[in-house]
Formats: structure tokens, C-alpha cells, sequence
RNA sequence: GUCCCCAUCGUCUAGAGGCCUAGGACACCGGCCUUUCACGCCGGCAACAGGGGUUCGAAUCCCCUUGGGGACGCCA
């Protein structure tokens, strides 16, 4: 049996980090096993569904390298089928018509909840004369479900669940308006796509009774259900717009990289004995649904950094830079030229250690891309005092008649300058750091002078020792 | 309120009855390296929620308590 997984969201919003998670282990587990993963774009309420959302969602999984098979589905194209399938189950006796208005139903489910019981819908109507309907009434279609008894699942997560069958209601399949609702959507959609295996989010669990009866009701073999936990806010709470249920785009934005965040979505509920940092190509081979935990994780922005830092320094540098240069530019506020973009690329392994995401390389980048003279931070300032700028004009001369521009020659140069000048190593280099970056952290000095080039570290210390 | 699920360091987790004096990672604290800041390396702090069983033996199995989460719509 091929399996055939599914990511199913309603189009009322951004893709958010927990809707990536759920996608990315139905990606894994429908690569893992050589089957196919589907997009249903589940917009059954019009109201509440938008275009921008769609768009949101599909660039959110491309950006995350999460590619579906085949055409994307969207539920409401199929609205004619998911009726006559409510049709047929009316037909056979296995759903039928109830007139209860809402305000009716309001005063049930208060009394139910008053009573302690489970079972909200009373089923007066489930076996009512079809005459005694009242008049000017657009009845709703319910589904029968059993009465008494109960039902174990078996959850390849979760493990068997059990339910009294007294919890169930039935279930309405189709509204007033005669058009159907997601419980009825879900199964008939999943059925008609062949998916064997529903991966998502325990907030569904309740729901996968109701679905599994509806399944039987249709003569269907259910799909294999799996429930992963829901992530949690650092707090424990629920994942809130204020801690992390941002679009993944927001993370894009920070400066997170793909595979760094997949990396960390992928170990946030499911490991591989101690293994933490995992290729797209070992999560493939290795992702299963058993190793996924049942507890609901907390997020963890530290580490969803550290895991970032290790790819950032793994990444490629010309891609890099290309990922860099908009961040760079936004924050210059200006085009970076050829030569800066020279400096840089020589200077992006020296960056590539000291930064955690795409903002932070960008900002440990910017010295390379300005024009001296150079914005200074207030230590930076301190370190050009009168005796700083003294031997940084001094230096210039120097470096002017050095032979070579390598980082051993200049390091040469520059420790033999601090000797003739009888100063430790560090006096020179910090003020130099300073003139250099506008700074006093960056990378290697003698590194930076390199990527500098002669001329600019020359404009450079000119521009500050004048 | 009712029902369902869950429970190992602060966080993510390893652990499927003896390999556990409970391992790894992040964070944190020391040290080394060093012109600065990082990276890296070395070391440290830190957990089986509580109580009962079962067993020669329990983090691992069972029960209860407590705590956390989720679901209870003509939303999805």
C-alpha cells in the first residue's frame, strides 16, 4: 500500500510555526516511505477563507522546501460530491433531517452541560416521524451515531484512546443551507484522495471518533490517525501571536534559514536517539511516527538560534550573500557596490561563526559595506584618543610601504609596528579595529585588513586619524 | 462542568524492568585558546511530580492524587 498523507489547513491565516511542524511530519513520513503527500486547502467557510491566505500557505511550505504531489485540492470544489454523499447516508437511514433551531439547540446544550453529560444533541429527531416536521423549516442533516457501547482507536501516536460512545452527538453533515460542514469534508475528501495515514495536530483527537463512525456509516475503511501534540509558547501556554505563532514568514524575516528551522521543528517532539543536528536527507531516511512524544513541547527561541548558527555556517556563501544583500541594503538604506560586495564576499567567513541568523550576520557585515568615514560606537570612539590617532597615522605610513597584502604579511606587519613601537599587540589593534569597523568587536583584524584591501584600510585610518 | 490525552534537568529530549551513580543538546556558570567578540575545546550546575502497588529488582508495568494540555458549534 502506498502511503498518501495530507496537509490540510483552513485558509484564514498566515501559516503559523505549528501548521509548518504538522506539514513537515506529513512531508517526512510520505517521503520516508516512498508515497505521496497532498495540499488540501480546506475553505469550506467562505467567509473566513482568502486568497492572501492561500498564497501565505503555499509560499510558506515552498519556502521550507516542503513540496506537495500533485494539484492542490480545494475542498470547496468538491461540495457536490460531499452532498451526495450526505444524500446517500439520508437514503439509507444512516443520517436524517433535524428541525431544531438554534435557539432550540442553545437551551439542549446548556441543560446537557447542567446535567454533566457529554452528549450535547439530544436526538429529537433522530427518529421522528418525517410528517411532524414543521412548516417554512430548512432542516439540517445529522449523521446516526451509536447510542451506547464504546470505541477504541488505535492512534499511531497516541496509542489506543477510548470513548464512551455516550460522548458522541450526532454530528451535523449538512448545514441549513444545504451545504456541508468540515466534519463531513475531511472524510469524504480523504477518502476520495486514498489517504492512508491523517497526520495532525491533537487538538483533532475528539473529532477522529466522530470521523471514524462516519467512516463506517460510509461503508469506508478508515485512514491510519496520528496526533501529534500542539507546540507550546515558552510560558507552557498555548502558542500565542505573542510568543511564536507568528506566519512563517516572520521567521524568514528574522533570518532563519529553511533547513535551520526544519532542523528545529523536526527535534521539537520527535528524536533519533542523541542525534540533534539532522540532515533533510537523514530525517527522511530516519522519521517514523512511533519516535514522535506525546507531550506538548515548548519552543524554545535559544535553541532555535543555536540550530540556525550551526547552518548558517554551513551555508553556502554566495547564496548567502544573496540572502544578505536586501537585509543589508534595508538597513544601509542604500545600494551595496561592486567593491563593497568584494570586501564582503572576502570577509563572509570571518562573519559566518559570529552570527546566530541572517540579522545578525547582516549587522556584523554592514562595516564592510559602508564608506569611511565609518558610524562609531562609543568604545570604538574611546579607543581613538589623541595617543590612538597618533599611532594609527603612524601605522598608515607603514602599511603604505609594505610589500604583500596577505593576511600572514599584514599580521607581520603589524606585530613588528607594535614591537618598534614598544607596545603590546593590543594597542594597536584595537585602536585599528576601531578605525577599521567602527567598532570594538569584529572578526580577526589581520583577517579584516585582508578583506579590506590596502586602499580603504588606508581611507579608513585616514578618515579617522586627520 | 463533562470527556479525552499527557507528565525525565529551566527548555528539547535519550531511556521500551537490571547496561542509570539517569545520557545528549540548548541555556547558564567556570577555564583554555586569543588583539576584541565569537567559533572551538575542557569542566560544572541541573530532572525521573507525589503516594501506593506488582517484581528479587521500576524512570520504565498498574492504580490513585496532583499538575498541564486539548475538545465540547449549522468554525475548521
Amino acid at each position: 500500500m502506498t502511503v498518501v498523507t495530507r496537509f490540510a489547513p483552513s485558509p484564514t491565516g498566515f501559516l503559523h510555526i505549528g501548521g509548518a511542524r504538522t506539514a513537515l511530519f506529513n512531508w517526512l513520513y510520505a517521503r520516508h516511505s516512498g508515497g505521496r503527500f497532498m495540499l488540501r486547502i480546506e475553505d469550506t467557510d467562505k467567509r473566513r477563507s482568502t486568497p492572501e491566505a492561500i498564497d501565505a500557505i503555499r509560499d510558506g511550505l515552498s519556502w521550507l522546501g516542503l513540496e506537495h504531489d500533485g494539484a492542490v485540492i480545494y475542498q470547496s470544489a468538491n461540495q457536490s460530491r460531499h452532498v451526495a454523499v450526505a444524500e446517500d447516508l439520508l437514503a439509507r437511514g444512516a443520517a436524517y433531517h433535524c428541525y431544531c433551531s438554534p435557539e432550540e439547540l442553545a437551551v439542549m446544550r446548556e441543560k446537557a452541560r447542567a446535567e454533566g453529560r457529554g452528549r450535547l444533541y439530544d436526538g429529537r429527531w433522530r427518529d421522528r416521524d418525517p410528517s411532524e416536521a414543521p412548516a417554512g423549516v430548512d432542516p439540517v442533516v445529522r449523521v446516526r451515531m451509536p447510542l451506547s457501547g464504546k470505541t477504541v482507536l488505535t492512534d499511531a501516536v497516541q496509542g489506543d484512546i477510548e470513548l464512551d460512545n455516550e460522548q458522541l452527538d450526532d454530528f451535523v453533515l449538512l448545514r441549513a443551507d444545504g451545504t456541508p460542514t468540515y466534519m463531513l469534508a475531511v472524510v469524504v475528501d480523504d477518502h476520495d484522495m486514498g489517504i492512508t495515514h491523517i497526520i495532525r495536530g491533537d487538538d483533532h483527537l475528539n473529532n477522529a471518533f466522530r470521523q471514524h463512525h462516519l467512516y463506517q456509516a460510509c461503508g469506508w475503511h478508515a485512514p491510519t490517525f496520528a496526533h501529534i501534540p500542539l507546540i507550546h509558547g515558552p510560558d507552557g501556554a498555548k502558542l500565542s501571536k505573542r510568543h511564536g505563532s507568528l506566519g512563517l514568514e516572520a521567521y524568514r524575516d528574522m533570518g532563519y534559514l529553511p533547513e535551520g528551522l526544519r532542523n528545529y521543528l523536526l527535534r521539537l517532539g520527535w528524536s533519533h536517539g542523541d542525534d540533534e543536528i539532522i540532515s533533510t536527507e537523514d530525517a527522511v531516511a530516519w522519521f517514523d511516527l512511533a519516535g514522535v512524544g506525546k507531550a506538548p513541547a515548548r519552543i524554545d527561541f535559544a535553541k532555535m538560534a543555536n540550530v540556525n548558527a550551526h547552518y548558517l555556517r554551513e551555508a553556502d556563501n554566495n547564496r548567502l550573500l544573496s540572502l544578505l544583500m536586501p537585509v543589508i541594503e534595508r538597513k544601509l538604506g542604500a545600494a551595496v557596490d561592486d567593491d563593497a560586495l568584494a570586501r564582503l564576499s572576502r570577509g563572509l567567513d570571518g562573519l559566518k561563526p559570529r552570527a546566530s541568523t541572517l540579522e545578525d550576520l547582516a549587522d556584523g557585515a554592514l562595516f564592510y559595506c559602508r564608506r569611511a568615514p565609518l558610524p562609531m560606537t562609543a568604545k570604538a570612539e574611546k579607543l581613538l584618543d589623541d595617543e590612538g590617532r597618533a599611532r594609527m597615522r603612524s601605522l598608515a605610513g607603514t602599511l603604505a610601504a609594505t610589500g604583500g597584502w596577505d593576511e600572514e604579511r599584514i599580521e607581520q606587519t603589524i606585530r613588528s609596528f607594535a614591537e618598534s613601537e614598544d607596545v603590546k599587540l593590543g594597542k594597536v589593534a584595537q585602536p585599528l579595529r576601531a578605525a577599521l569597523t567602527g567598532s570594538t568587536t569584529s572578526p580577526g583584524i589581520f583577517e579584516v585588513m585582508a578583506a579590506l584591501g590596502r586602499d580603504e584600510v588606508i581611507a579608513r585610518i585616514s578618515a579617522v586619524s586627520a
